[in-house]
RNA sequence: UCCUCCUUAGCUCAGUUGGUUAGAGCAUUUGACUGUUAAUCAAAGGGUCGCUGGUUCAAGUCCAGCAGGGGGAGCCA
C-alpha cells in the first residue's frame, strides 16, 4: 500500500514531463540573480531543483533566497531528463514551502577530520558518501538473510547478557545483573552450537562486545557479527559455504548498489574477482612460508612486493612534493586570480594530507616486513601478515589448518596431525585482512574437556555446552563474519568507524 | 599497556633561529556579479594559541608534567 502521496527522488524517473512534490532537505545551494539552484535529498536520492524566477514567480523565489544549508522544506515542480545531472534528471520548480530554517550548519564541502566528524556522526550521516555506506551496508544485511534463508538456515539468537567469557582471551564488557556479575556476550558461538543441535542449519545475527582499547582502524567495542552453524559440517563443507556465501553477497550489493558504489568511488576489480574466481585456499604452514618470503606466489614474493611498494610510496611522496612547490611558485607568481589563487591553497591542503597518509605507511611497512621475516610457526597472524600475505592475491584468501595452540579451545583438531586445529580464517584482499574465523568443532568429548582445563577456563560453566557431546554429539562447523569488516572491505572505506551508524570503540559514547 | 605523531578562529591549516597589535582559505554576515556544479569581486565580524607549572627582559614558539586525539602493536571480526 502507498500511504505517502507525495513523490520520491528515487522515482524521477517515472515522472518525466509530470509534476512531482517532493519533500526534503537542503543538500547544496547556489544563488543566481534570476535563479536558485537547489540540490535537494530526501532520503531516497539527490536531485538537483531550479528555481527560476520568471518561472516559479518571485514570491516563490523570495522564499527560497532564505534557505539555508540542510534547511527542509517540500516542492512541487516538473520534471526534465539532463544527463549532466547527478542521477540525470532535475525538477523545475514551481511552488515551494519552507517547513524549517536550519541553523548554520557545521558540516561543509571542506574536509574535517575524523575526529569531528565522528563527534557529528548524527549529522555526518546526511552526507553524500555516509549516505551510500549505509545503503550498502543495508544491502549486505539482507543479501546474508536471503542467502541463509534462502538456503533452509534459521535465524536464532545468542543471548547478550552471558556469565562467562567464551575463549578467555579477549577482555569483556561487566555489568551487574541483578547483584551478579555478567558479561555482554563476545560470541553467540556456543549457543549457535546448541541450537544447530535442535535444527540442523542456524545462523545468529547480533550485537558482540570487546572491552579492547584498541585504537585501530579496524576494530570496534561494539560490532555486529553473523555466526552460522551447521550439524553434519565438517572443515571442507564449511569452507565451501563461506566461499559461496560471500560471492553471493558481494554479487548481491554489486547488482543493486551500483550508483553507491559509484559514489563512493570503488574499484570493482576485486570485487568482480570474488565474485568469479575461486578463493585461494592455504595450508597455515605454506602462509608462514610465503610470509617470511620462503615461497613465491606465481612468481611473486611477498617481501620483495612489499619492498616495491615502499620504493613506489616514496616515489609518489617525491612527485607530490614537486606539486606542491609547483603550485606555491604560481601562487607567488602574482599571475594568478584570487580565487586561482584559494584554489591551488586547497589543493595544496589536500595534498599535504596525502603526504601524511603516505608517510604512515612508509613508517610502519618496514616494521612490518622486519616482523614478517622473523615470523616463527606457531604464531597467529598479525594484522600486518594478514596485509602481507594478501598483498600478493586478487581475491579474498583462505587460510586452514592452524596451530591448536592460537585458536580457540572448541576447535576440532586435526586427527592427521595433532598439532593442528580444523580452523579456517578468511581473509579479505587490498590490506583489509580477517572478514571471517570458523573452524570444524572439536566432538568428542574427553578431547573438550581436555582442551578447558588446559586453557585453565572454569568447567562449571561450560556444562551445558559439553552437554552437546553427551547427547549425540555429531560433526559440525561454523563460522563468524564481521558486518563491518565486509561492508568496509566492499565499499572500500578505510575506517571501520564508518562502516556503522554510530560507533562505538575506546573513548568513544556519543552520539 | 607499549611505540609514534598531533593539539593555534566554527572547520582545515600557516606561524621561520623566542621579539611590538597572532595570519590564510573555507564557512558566516553585507553589497555587486553569475544556468550554476569545490576557481567571480569587495568589505565586516570571529582567537586568554589544550591545561598547569618552569626557563627568560620577553613564550604560540624552549623545558617538564597532565589531559584529549590520530596512527600502529597486542587482541580479534
Amino acid at each position: 500500500m502507498r500511504i505517502e502521496k507525495f513523490q520520491y527522488i528515487s522515482e524521477l524517473k517515472n515522472y518525466v514531463g509530470q509534476q512531482v512534490e517532493l519533500k526534503g532537505w537542503v543538500s547544496t545551494k547556489r544563488d543566481s540573480k534570476g535563479l536558485v539552484f537547489i540540490v535537494l535529498r530526501d532520503g531516497s536520492g539527490f536531485a538537483q531543483c531550479v528555481i527560476d524566477i520568471n518561472k516559479a514567480g518571485e514570491a516563490v523565489f523570495e522564499e527560497t533566497k532564505r534557505l539555508t544549508l540542510e534547511s527542509s522544506l517540500s516542492l512541487t515542480g516538473n520534471v526534465v531528463q539532463d544527463e549532466k545531472q547527478i542521477g540525470g534528471y532535475e525538477v523545475q520548480v514551481a511552488t515551494l514551502q519552507v517547513i524549517s530554517i536550519a541553523s548554520e550548519y557545521p558540516i561543509a564541502k571542506k574536509e574535517h577530520g575524523i575526529d569531528f566528524l565522528i563527534e557529528n556522526r548524527h549529522l555526518w550521516l546526511r552526507s553524500k558518501k555516509q549516505w551510500a555506506i549505509m545503503r550498502v551496508r543495508n544491502k549486505i544485511i539482507f543479501a546474508i538473510h536471503s542467502y541463509f534463508q534462502k538456503n533452509n538456515f534459521l535465524q536464532l539468537d545468542a543471548p547478550i547478557f552471558t556469565g562467562n567469557a567464551v575463549e578467555g582471551t579477549t577482555t569483556l564488557f561487566e555489568t551487574d545483573f541483578f547483584s551478579k556479575p555478567a558479561y555482554l556476550s563476545q560470541s553467540g558461538q556456543l549457543y549457535g552450537e546448541a541450537l544447530a543441535m535442535a535444527h540442523g542449519k542456524i545462523y545468529t545475527f547480533g550485537p558482540t562486545f570487546r572491552a579492547e582499547k584498541s585504537k585501530t582502524r579496524r576494530h570496534l567495542s561494539e560490532f555486529w557479527m553473523i555466526e552460522p552453524e551447521m550439524a553434519f559440517y565438517d572443515l571442507d563443507m564449511n569452507m565451501e559455504l563461506i566461499e559461496d556465501f560471500i560471492k553471493n553477497v558481494v554479487n548481491d550489493v554489486m547488482a543493486d548498489c551500483k550508483e553507491e558504489l559509484e559514489v563512493l568511488e570503488r574499484d570493482l576489480t576485486y570485487l568482480q574477482n570474488a565474485v568469479t574466481k575461486k578463493f585461494p585456499r592455504i595450508h597455515y604452514d605454506d602462509a608462514v612460508k610465503i610470509i617470511r618470503g620462503e615461497k613465491d606466489v606465481d612468481g611473486k614474493n611477498s617481501i620483495k612486493t612489499l619492498e616495491d611498494d615502499v620504493a613506489d610510496l616514496k616515489t609518489k611522496k617525491t612527485l607530490l612534493e614537486k606539486e606542491i612547490t609547483e603550485r606555491e611558485t604560481k601562487i607567488n607568481s602574482g599571475a594568478l586570480k584570487q580565487g586561482e589563487i584559494n584554489f591551488n591553497r586547497n589543493k595544496i591542503d589536500t595534498i599535504k594530507n596525502e603526504i601524511k597518509e603516505l608517510d604512515e605507511k612508509l613508517t610502519n611497512i618496514p616494521q612490518w616486513l622486519a616482523s614478517a621475516k622473523k615470523f616463527e610457526w606457531g604464531g597467529d597472524l598479525g594484522a600486518s601478515d594478514e596485509t602481507i600475505l594478501t598483498r600478493l592475491f586478487d581475491c579474498p584468501v583462505m587460510v586452514y589448518n592452524w596451530p591448536a595452540q592460537v585458536k580457540a579451545f572448541y576447535m576440532k583438531r586435526d586427527p592427521k596431525d595433532e598439532r593442528y586445529v580444523k580452523g579456517v580464517d578468511v581473509l579479505a584482499p587490498e590490506g583489509y585482512g580477517e572478514i571471517v574465523g570458523g573452524a570444524e568443532r572439536e566432538d568428542n568429548l574427553d578431547f573438550l574437556i581436555e582442551r578447558i582445563k588446559h586453557e585453565g577456563l572454569p568447567m562449571e560453566v561450560f556444562e551445558w555446552y559439553l552437554d552437546l557431546r553427551r547427547f549425540g554429539s555429531v560433526p559440525h562447523a561454523g563460522f563468524g563474519l564481521g558486518l563491518e569488516r565486509i561492508v568496509m572491505w566492499i565499499t572500500g572505506i578505510q575506517h571501520i568507524r564508518e562502516a556503522i551508524p554510530f560507533p562505538r570503540f575506546y573513548g568513544r559514547l556519543e552520539p
